[in-house]
Formats: structure tokens, sequence, C-alpha cells
DNA sequence: ATAATGACATGTT
DNA sequence: TAACATGCCATTA
């Protein structure tokens, strides 16, 4: 389990319902700033005890598309569950993110460093 | 050690 | 709008 990993973790579950955030926001977040393909990468490769508590579906890509690829989930199953959530989603699985977006506040963010305070702020 | 792959992001054609 | 190019970096082959 790296750093890297439990900060996701910790990112995506704080994700309140009805919101989203995409994977570039969670590696920033996670003081991983340019790692937002590491984010897809570990969703991808979690296993079914740590996706039973954590909201994998409210991470989509920054253009507001749903992207998952080869993964147990599919599209549908994550559009239908943003869907339970109030999100209207348009049949190409996009929707406008800037309604959603999920903006942490500075307490939110994870073991803030320099180099991530420069890019932020 | 080197190269390819990916639930990404951003800019240019 | 869509396709392409480049940067990114952990993991895998």
């Amino acid at each position: 389990m790296t750093k890297f990993k439990e900060n996701v973790i910790k990112i995506v579950s704080k994700i309140p319902y009805g919101k989203v955030m995409s994977y570039g926001q969670v590696a920033l977040c996670a003081s991983f700033p340019r790692g937002a393909r590491q984010v897809g990468w570990i969703l991808n490769k979690l296993n079914y005890e740590e996706t039973k508590n954590l909201p994998w579906w409210r991470v989509v890509n920054n253009e507001g598309r749903i992207s998952i690829k080869n993964s147990e989930y599919l599209p549908p199953e994550q559009k239908q569950k943003l869907e339970a959530e109030g999100l209207k989603i348009k049949k190409d699985l996009t929707f406008d993110i800037n309604n959603y977006r999920y903006i942490p506040t500075p307490e939110e963010y994870l073991e803030l460093t320099d180099d991530f305070l420069d890019e932020k702020f």
C-alpha cells in the first residue's frame, strides 16, 4: 500500500454525495500533482473490499466524461450511480462537470507541499 | 535495463 | 467537433 494510494482513497472517500472530482483533481489533492493516470490505475486495481466503501463513481475525467476502461465496472454502471445522485448525464456519457465539480477546501488537501502550493495558489 | 500500457490532461490542428 | 500530439508516471512485460 503506497502513500499515494492511501491518499487517493482518502480523497475519493471525501467527495460528497452528488458531487464529482476529476482524476487530476484527486491527484492534486493527494499531493501527486501530475498523477492523474495513476489515480485511474489505482481505481482500476481496487479489490472488492476497497470498492465497497469507496465512491469511485464520483471520479470522472476533467471534461466531464465517464472514461472507464478495461475494468470490472462498465460506463453504464457508473452513469446509473451518478444519476441516482441527481446528476443529469447525456447518452454519450458526458455531462456538465462544472455544475457538479467538488472543490475541496485547503484543509481537506493532504500533505501540502511547496510545489503543490506554487501550482495551485 | 528498456519498452509498452493506461478509469488522464492540455494544447494544437 | 474531432483527431492528433505531447507530457505524465506507476506498473507490467
